[in-house]
DNA sequence: ACCTGTCAAGTCTGG
DNA sequence: CCAGACTTGACAGGT
């Protein structure tokens, strides 16, 4: 089996290459008209796009094969104020590049909107700004000329008190959502609301393919096995054609057993592994760690002094 | 060059 | 009912 490790949007490799560039609404108001306005959203957005091809040639170059776009590479474009702004136009060279290069390196991306995008809100306009969201990563994906193998990976959302009632709002109105958008969607389990074991359940109901973070899950469990947890996880995206994702971070420290570490404890991932390698299914490791890609670079030198055999630097067969 | 307060966006807890 | 925590990255203004 083939693990191949990514990690998401910022890279410590490169200077200067943000693709997360941004402005805040009460700098953008200092200029005035807005054409203007339009005029520096768009400079800020191509900015991030040459960044992310920056990022993804130097993945290449290193044969990392997994990442995470930014979701901020469209600054603003969700605020109501531009709405009518039409940046899939205005980026189409742009966009089609990343995409192209994605697609010419048989390169595997996703995309993670932030924390306030909840499906299972039970505030309409939460839910309203929340699909709007969702449609701008979509737009984003569809510019690119991405098909629905690029995923969008999602938490359930809130409990807000009821957690049943939260799990089955959830399913409601992902069925409510165009074709389009629901197509691309993984859910994955969280660290304070949702256990693996009940997003695995959801992910089965609503045909979704489940991304499983395993730091998540070492916080917040019922006691399931990860054995007993992993052959269902891995049926979810038999469909797809992909391989599994598997979310990987470690704790900083006892105190804030929540919060990301600057890298990845490479003992916590062997023993994963370990649990797993039975099964003999691929998987893409996505590092989620304070130290971005040097992280990776980090646990792939760790791994490999732990005798796991590397094909590059990303990359291990097991 | 470095430090600090601020930022569009939500939820949850504790007072 | 409201303030603060949570948590994340980056801007922008100040030194």
């Amino acid at each position: 089996m083939k693990v191949r490790l990514g990690f998401v949007a910022m890279t410590l490799r490169l200077e200067n290459c943000s693709p997360s560039k941004t402005i805040t609404l009460k700098n953008l108001e200092k200029i005035s008209g807005y054409e203007h306005r339009i005029g520096r959203l768009t400079a800020i957005a191509k900015e991030n796009l040459e960044n992310t091809l920056r990022i993804l040639r130097a993945n290449q170059y290193d044969r990392i094969q997994v990442y995470r776009f930014t979701s901020k590479l469209i600054p603003l474009c969700t605020h109501p104020q531009f709405r009518t702004w039409n940046y899939c136009e205005v980026l189409s060279r742009e966009l089609k590049a990343v995409g192209d290069f994605v697609k010419e390196h048989k390169m595997r991306v996703s995309m993670h909107p932030d924390h306030f995008t909840l499906l299972n809100s039970p505030n309409p306009d939460v839910l309203q700004a929340s699909i709007l969201d969702l449609e701008y990563h979509t737009n984003v994906l569809e510019a690119m000329g991405l098909d629905t193998d690029t995923k969008i990976v999602l938490h359930v959302g809130g409990k807000y008190n009821q957690r049943v009632e939260a799990l089955e709002r959830f399913k409601s109105q992902f069925l409510h959502l165009p074709e389009r958008i629901k197509s691309r969607i993984t859910v994955e389990n969280d660290d304070r609301s949702f256990t693996a074991a009940e997003v695995l359940k959801l992910c089965k109901d609503i045909k979704a393919p489940m991304v499983f973070d395993l730091h998540h899950h070492q916080v917040l469990h019922q006691g399931e096995d990860v054995s007993d947890l992993w052959p269902e996880i891995c049926a979810t995206w038999e469909n797809t054609g992909l391989p599994p994702k598997v979310h990987l971070s470690s704790p900083r420290d006892d105190q804030n057993p929540r919060y990301h570490a600057d890298f990845i404890d490479a003992d916590a991932a062997v023993d994963f592994l370990n649990i797993i390698r039975p099964f003999d299914k691929d998987i893409d490791f996505m590092i989620e760690a304070k130290q971005k890609d040097m992280a990776l670079i980090r646990l792939s030198q760790d791994l490999k002094a732990r005798g796991f055999t590397m094909n590059g630097l990303a990359e291990f067969i097991l």
